[in-house]
RNA sequence: GGGCCUAUGGUCUAGUGGUUAUGACGUCUGCCUUACACGCAGAAGGCCGGGAGUUCGAAUCUCCCUGGGCCCACCA
């Protein structure tokens, strides 16, 4: 306690310096669980996040924050709370980065090497993600960190998939794929860039079937005619009334192909009129897709035509062919006329080649089968806010088979060999690891098909979100404890951002039901966006990040924390701004300077309840009210009433109002002894009250206060308390003190007195039970 | 371009059919009142985005428009 006088003596202000004081004790507190326990059991799927060259802006470690208070409060509710924290560490980002960094390029890189180098970016990055956790007390299980790219989390990733495999979930099929000719590979949408670029727009004629219509079409890609499926036409387009429907041929193939009226065909651009190929770009795949349409591929991956495009064509690069395909028309007399546009064209950020959609054979998980029970899963799902459903169920109703196989390095290996013999895949048993790639099938392998015995591994990996979407699975330790996983799955709850509601969200309830038959969980909390100050997303490539250690530091954790909970409710997107996170430092260096006076009077903690003052009656009734509410809230997954309730009495009504009403008392100037003790047992009483309605929300603070004041176990191992029953009717009596203290100020000021001089004033008469402390508070004289 | 969400004083936010619309930050005025000047007291500031409708009555419900956000797709 001594030492606690010091430190509220030298310090007026609550900041950094002194959270810093507490941050080891904080983050040395322990919360082991066990799925044994006789408390309630509240287990939370949070976000692994990404292990990236991404920088880890404020918005993400704001979200983290609340996510932390709900297990916080969770604790404090008195239940058992399974708070995992996990690394996401596969996929294209850090592959992207370990190449820059090291100025190389994965395929030019031997595999084994690439890997090493993006494990050793994982692992600094890491580092730096786990510092930026604990700076605000982040108080997931940090003895039992998970990472997705461990041997056991991608044992799991592979069990899973082999369990599908087996129950024929899993599909093989074509899909179009982004391919660079020059770098003889598929690349990753994030390996895309746009340029503009002049091409030339050729327009054309179709003739139209059994009739001497014509139709004008306009397209940059006459090379791929041979893959044309359908014309479009916009159904407004009156140019286009007369043959929508019909049949045209299409010019040097003589192909029938039909004219379909879509929205998607806009009446001001080229001729009106679209040509449909197979795969000009990606609006080709989703009308091909909707309309049911045949594909027919011209371009093989070497980025030269095929025998489907015709005798001519066959072998020629797409320049040449395109070339050639442009004097064929006009030598057909088809050409109506060459414009030359400025086309935004997809390249590849490599080689700068435009990129060609060419179809690759992958690896599907089926999903078009199960939407129904999908989306009734969806609608039993409990989510907060409700709101964010509709995201969810849009996107199940217009979800296909997912592609799971990536033509890529750092990821979970496809677990599957191929038969050298007869192409037969290969699947080995679940419960271990394999890499493919490198390694040799099982001991003992042969073919079904054909009884070979030489295989060659599948060298692909899986998107990343068949790993993460078993996030639910590995922490209730769903291959590795039955037990374990019996009591925690499905989980309570998953915490998330509102952005990955398509995909972890989506893919987690496809996977988790698949392989459990059930919901991963009762309830998703689904946050909403870290916004800059502008209100746009916070991203690196528009360098709007803000770094949430560079404003933990200046205006402290809890000041960050607290910001956080009380900006916006869970599920909207909040803003930052510096002012305001400003507001919330000055709020808790109040809540410090409360806890200073109180810390001056000493406590009375046995003080018998009894022979409470009725002033000391008001602010209890007030805080047993604020503690329902605070609850209520926090049974709710809300730290955003808790934050502003507790704000808002501790700034309008228990500082000005109650404390100044007390003040005297609790000096004991004028007083009876008992009178005095009522109201230091009082002001100690409600905050105590005070501090654990807030421990969630700001836990630096609360522990130091807690310490200093009351000592004994850490107040993050307190129980959130009860409340106890209040009386209304002295509530509406305190709403009548303060308006009275309201007029007392008014008039004095008026009077331009000083707030300490002498007033002539009449207490009216309910007040009567209070008159005795107004008097000390306004001076007032009769 | 498509889907969804959203719009409250200078800025942010509560409120979700019914008397004078909540609070914070900022602004202005006056105060160092033995916890706090990162404070105290007081004040100004809002046709609740625009338009139409439902209703006895709308910030609150419906439709349209406009701005913003998220995800998806990116113009033959």
């Amino acid at each position: 306690m001594a030492e606690g006088n010091k430190i509220f003596g030298e310090n007026k202000n609550w900041d950094r310096k002194l959270e810093k004081n507490t941050a080891e004790r904080l983050n040395s507190l322990r919360w082991d669980f066990s799925p044994y326990s006789e408390k309630k059991i509240f287990s939370i799927d949070t976000p692994p996040p990404y292990t990236s060259g991404r920088p880890w802006h404020l918005g993400a470690a704001a979200q983290y924050s609340k996510i932390d208070g709900i297990a916080r409060s969770q604790r404090m509710l008195g239940k058992e709370v399974l708070f995992p924290i996990g690394m996401d560490r596969n996929g294209i980002p850090v592959e992207r980065y370990a190449e820059k960094k090291h100025g190389i390029r994965m395929r030019d890189t031997p595999r084994e090497k690439f890997i090493e180098l993006c494990r050793e970016s994982l692992d600094e990055l890491e580092k730096e993600m786990f510092e930026i956790l604990k700076s605000f007390a982040y108080s997931a299980d940090f003895d039992r960190v998970y990472r997705t790219d461990s041997e056991d989390y991608r044992k799991l990733t592979q069990s899973t998939f082999i369990e599908m495999w087996k129950n024929g979930r899993i599909t093989r099929g074509t899909r179009p794929s982004n391919y660079c000719i020059d770098c003889g590979t598929t690349i990753a949408d994030a390996e895309i860039e746009y340029k503009e670029m002049e091409t030339d727009l050729i327009y054309f004629y179709f003739k139209i079937k059994d009739s001497g219509q014509k139709i004008l079409v306009a397209s940059t890609r006459p090379e791929l005619l041979g893959a044309c499926s359908a014309i479009l036409v916009n159904p407004s387009d009156e140019r286009f009334k007369d043959v929508i429907n019909k049949t045209a041929i299409t010019p040097l193939y003589n192909k029938e192909v039909k004219i379909i009226p879509h929205g998607y065909a806009k009446t001001d651009f080229g001729s009106g009129a679209v040509m449909i190929c197979s795969y000009g770009d990606y609006n080709d795949i989703m009308i091909i897709k909707e309309l049911q349409l045949t594909e027919n591929i011209v371009i093989d991956t070497d980025g030269k035509m095929n025998e489907n495009a015709g005798e001519k064509l066959k072998g020629l690069k797409i320049k040449d062919a395109r070339k050639e395909i442009i004097d064929m028309l006009k030598e057909g007399g088809y050409v109506e006329k060459i414009e030359k546009i400025q086309h935004r064209t997809p390249i590849c950020d490599r080689s700068k080649t435009p990129i060609e959609i060419i179809p690759l054979d992958e690896y599907y998980l089926k999903v078009t089968d199960i939407k129904d029970k999908l989306e009734e899963l969806a609608n039993e799902l409990k989510i907060i806010p409700e709101q964010h459903r509709q995201i969810l169920i849009n996107w199940l109703k217009v979800s296909a088979d997912w592609p799971i196989s990536r033509r890529r390095y750092y990821g979970t290996e496809i677990p599957l060999w191929y038969c050298k013999n007869c192409k037969e895949p290969y699947v080995p048993e679940e419960g271990k690891y394999y890499q493919p790639w490198k390694e040799k099938p099982p001991q003992g392998a042969v073919c079904a098909k054909c009884g070979s015995s030489e295989f060659i591994g599948d060298d692909r990996t899986f998107d990343t979100w068949m790993d993460s979407s078993v996030s639910a699975l590995y922490v209730t330790k769903y291959l590795s404890d039955k037990n374990f996983y019996e009591k925690t799955y499905p989980l309570s709850l998953r915490t998330q951002g509102i952005d990955i509601i398509r995909t972890w969200l989506n893919y987690s309830i496809l996977r988790c039901y698949q392989l459990t038959g059930k919901l991963p969980w009762e309830k998703v909390w689904i946050d909403g966006m870290g916004l800059d100050e502008h209100g746009e997303k916070m991203s690196k490539s528009k360098g709007n990040g803000i770094d949430p250690t560079i404003v933990i530091e200046k205006y402290g954790a809890d000041a960050f924390r607290f910001w956080a909970a009380s900006e916006a409710l869970p599920g909207s997107n909040f803003l930052f701004s510096e002012s305001r996170l400003q507001g919330s430092s000055k709020f808790l260096t109040k809540l410090w300077n409360v806890a200073r006076l109180i810390n001056q009077f000493g406590n009375y903690e046995d003080f018998d309840e009894t022979l409470l003052n009725e002033s000391d009656k008001w602010i209890i009734s007030y805080t047993e009210k604020l503690t329902e509410e605070c609850r209520n809230s926090y049974e709710e997954l809300n730290s955003f009433i808790p934050a502003n309730k507790v704000r808002e009495f501790i700034w309008n009504v228990f500082a000005p109002h109650y404390i100044e009403l007390v003040k005297a008392r609790a000096y004991g100037e004028g007083f009876s002894e008992n009178e005095k003790k009522s109201a230091v047992y009082t002001l100690n009483y409600v905050l105590k009250r005070l501090l654990l309605l807030m421990a969630p929300i700001t836990p630096f603070i609360t522990q130091t206060l807690w310490e200093e004041l009351y000592g004994g176990e850490s107040i993050h191992y307190q129980k959130m308390p009860e409340a106890k029953k209040y009386d209304g009717n002295i509530l509406l009596l305190g709403d009548k003190i303060m308006e009275f203290d309201s007029g007392i100020w008014n008039a004095k000021k008026e009077g331009k007195m000083s707030l300490r001089e002498a007033i002539k004033a009449v207490v009216p008469p309910e007040l009567k039970p209070f008159e005795k402390d107004l008097r000390g508070m306004h001076n007032i004289s009769d």
